[in-house]
DNA sequence: GTTTTCATGATACGACTGTATCATCAAAAG
DNA sequence: CTTTTGATGATACAGTCGTATCATGAAAAC
């Protein structure tokens, strides 16, 4: 219990100033403990960034099924699709700070790759594929192209959420795009989930 | 020119190591020169940091003219488009340095919003109504989509690019993902630029 | 009842950070 | 020739960092 509270200050305080700042110190004020205690639960500064990442991915999927949960059951292929990719998009509070903590967590893992170690490419390959098997279960593509539609698809949502983290557009902008484009892609029948 | 070329160290620090661990003394090593003289010519670190990201502003502006350029004169519209999003893309070691670097300073400034003021959204949006105009002129969307096409294409490359940088795949990979989408685009005619 | 283990606190150490101060040297201005 | 100005060096200061050490209390094991 403890130790996942302290993982939940570490989020807190990545999400309002930035990972940088999140000094173990930090971490254990804000949390409400000694900073002995973030050293026991978490032995290094590197564990304890590791288990905000493990946390944080937790809380991605979580969402992300709570989305496509949402769409009523069975789902269809296409709204698989939608409800993942605009569970992703930072459109609401609880998605701008995941998304933004991930952005902190991305560029420590490329100034800093020994971090993440194989964690890296493991979700987003997993993600990816998940979305090809739903493009081609739809019939929206052939099984050569699905796994170039999907990477594309997973590569315009996140730009599409680095655009609204950075202030180019807000959220319903965003969501406009996407959908634009998953509606040439579907046919726009499917649906338009949440 | 000295401050250029401490200018140029901070960059090469912040590609290699990571933006965070470049202090004023690394980058002073780095440049040859004392730490006295970093503080003389940059007045603070917010003052080094911002001219960073300028120098690094103008290096891509450079690429991406150059990669135009290349594609011999006068380019069409569509080449206009290939030419700028493959300029952007990492497919080499300068512009994986680059977006390397890009992408460092875009969650310093997520973090610490004031570092950038409104140089922040300008650059992007202009490049955005850029390649909204190209894809017009070339007949491939309505004005009334345009736009639309021009956000999504730009978001595309990022995100792609983000997957390169992140090791989910390499640039030729990214490119023909890129391809594919241009292709569809404008109808598989436009040449592949580069 | 004693011993071991888990959980927590207080504090210290050395390294690093950005910034400031004082001094020096060369060249240009007057 | 003197004075001012620009460029450079050496060093100091106060703060923060991650980590380590020593100590204490409570509960569990035996």
């Amino acid at each position: 219990m403890r130790r996942r509270e302290i993982g939940a200050a570490l989020l807190r305080i990545a999400d309002t100033k930035g990972l940088q700042s999140a000094s173990m110190r930090e971490v254990a004020a804000e949390a409400g403990v000694s900073l002995r205690l973030v050293q026991y639960y978490f032995q290094s500064k590197n564990g304890l960034l590791l288990a905000g990442l493990a946390y944080l991915g937790e809380q991605l999927s979580a969402r992300v099924e709570r989305h496509i949960r949402a769409l009523g059951t069975p789902p269809t292929p296409a709204g698989m699709v939608y409800g993942t990719l605009t569970a992703i998009l930072p459109t609401d509070e609880e998605s701008r700070r995941i998304t933004r903590t991930y952005a902190a967590y991305y560029t420590l893992v490329l100034a800093e790759p020994d971090l993440a170690t194989e964690h890296g490419t493991a979700y987003p390959d997993a993600l990816e594929r998940f979305l090809a098997r739903q493009i081609e279960a739809a019939g929206a593509a052939s099984p050569a192209d699905s796994a170039t539609i999907a990477a594309g698809l997973l590569a315009l949502t996140n730009g599409l959420g680095s655009s609204v983290l950075g202030g180019q557009r807000d959220g319903e902008a965003a969501l406009a795009v996407l959908r634009y484009h998953l509606d040439r892609l579907f046919g726009a029948v499917a649906g338009g989930g949440q």
